[in-house]
DNA sequence: CCAAGTTACTTCGACTATCGAAATATAATG
DNA sequence: CATTATATTTCGATAGTCGAAGTAACTTGG
């Protein structure tokens, strides 16, 4: 508590960084195998979990700018993965809707990183399941700022439609 | 799905998803506080660690193309954060060292992910620690493929700089 | 020692992601 | 109704990335 060996913040700091490198490339590779590029994978993502979600809540989620959601809508529009529904209440607003052909292409990616994390998490015991959970959770705490607010309750749906709602 | 209790792997993905979010969120304010792209930062960081570092090295660290690496060098090289030196003993090659302005520019950013991180983890007790290290580094096997190679070695090199702190 | 192949790097052209500022359309308010 | 605020798009610019082609230098078989 006092002193603390360098070597295990190091060895997290690295087991981190590994965390991350892989996550990058499984994304990357995942989101070439739907044909898509991560980016557009990750607003196809959130539009078919929040059907109709608008640019500004999907720019606010994703933390970036509209200008930049109106562009990849754009792309994934002109690939009919998506298409824009003017709103009825507010003719402002613009609702993005994921079409079937959208819907196939993400069960087309097979979430390779999901898939391959939930495999070798069932092979653990289940006090290390328990174990891994309140350990990562501590770290995202560590991480995480207050600059997190709600994002990660609509994350939460993001992942995997598993029961569990936010 | 299946008969596995989901709740914990939602509740995996979910914190791996916020350690995601919150470690791009901070590598972004990282490099601007240096003053540099997050890109530029990650070769000026590799460079700092492993001076005179071969373009084609960095590139295969990197996991990107060597065009991609040339226009980074550039890019480094015309704010005199980097420079490049030819070879001696074999003039294809070049070098690229890091110079007393890209050392001054990694300095002044506090790299304030790790010190963040730093800072939480040393209020931990011991145990905690402990466990927290083992968790993350299981979890960084079973996201990790055989395509971390040899990275991995460097990585931690090139983030053990973070050894005092503030 | 030289021709052919290989390697290291850069250049070039293309594309995506991203932003900020300006433009457009609509809503809300006084 | 005029003003202000909001939602989105358009526009222009910059960065990162790649693959293919180009250039220079090393290596190798004869």
């Amino acid at each position: 508590m006092n002193e603390v060996p360098h070597d295990r913040i190091d060895d997290s700091l690295i087991a981190l960084r590994r965390i991350l490198r892989a996550t990058e490339a499984f994304s990357r590779e995942l989101a070439q195998s739907a044909g898509v590029t991560p980016a557009q994978l990750r607003v196809l993502q959130i539009v078919e979990q929040r059907d109709g979600v608008t640019p500004k809540a999907l720019a606010w989620q994703m933390r970036v700018g509209q200008a930049t959601v109106t562009s990849l809508v754009d792309k994934l529009v002109a690939q009919q993965l998506v298409r824009r529904q003017p709103s009825e209440v507010d003719r402002r607003q613009t609702h993005v809707m994921i079409t079937d052909k959208g819907r196939d292409c993400l069960r087309q990616a097979p979430d390779a990183q999901q898939q391959r994390f939930v495999r070798a998490f069932r092979r653990l015991a289940d006090w290390e399941q328990a174990q891994l959970v309140s350990s990562l959770e501590r770290v995202a705490a560590m991480l995480d700022t207050e600059e997190t607010d709600a994002s990660t309750v609509l994350v939460a749906g993001q992942i995997d439609s598993v029961g569990r709602d936010g």
